[in-house]
DNA sequence: TAGTTATTTTGATAAATTTCTAAATATCTA
DNA sequence: TAGATATTTAGAAATTTATCAAAATAACTA
């Protein structure tokens, strides 16, 4: 079930490109929206697509949302993408 | 360029499962369809997608068109994943 | 060559997605 | 408590995507 919105979430670059951030460090959703052109409602939506994928985890500090990685799902995903790499050394 | 369609391609569950399908054995469009509720065209145009996110190959053999997995995108894709695994084990 | 089978292409429609602006919520600070 | 800052939610518009029915293409067969 997830792991079909765990796909759709990567399906976006600007998904990618928030994932490939957290992947340095931890940051608010303020901190990441600074990397884009878009404005903030439209970063706050996609990475609620990305926590309801729970590829992200969110923890508010004061102010600030601070997102982090969730790496539990990418192990999933990498187990899928396994399956084809192996049929290959077949 | 190309990982941008690839990701796109696996967004959608009918892709994966024909991918899943090619992960057996090659099959024509007519035997991929067969496994799905939708219509033939349809599937198609799924199939279309994929080989054009390079993740298929087409090869027409007589009247019917037999459809392979092309396993070199899948290696771009898990090396993706792999740096996510990587961190996560930092 | 006419008919049959396999598959794709075209054109249309409905649903989903992305993005924006404006408004709402939550927290901090003077 | 009033104002400022950080972020999300709501509602709307534009674009993309998934799907179908009908028509077109390609190859085989009698």
């Amino acid at each position: 079930m997830s792991m079909n919105q765990a796909f759709k979430a990567l399906s976006d670059p600007t998904r990618r490109k928030i994932l490939d951030l957290l992947r340095e460090k931890d940051r608010t959703a303020g901190e990441i929206a600074e990397h884009f052109q878009m404005t903030k409602p439209s970063i706050s939506h996609h990475l609620n697509l990305l926590k309801q994928a729970e590829m992200v985890f969110d923890e508010r500090k004061g102010q600030n949302i601070y997102y982090s990685l969730n790496t539990t799902v990418f192990q999933d995903l990498l187990k899928w993408f396994i399956q084809f790499h192996s049929k290959e050394e077949q």
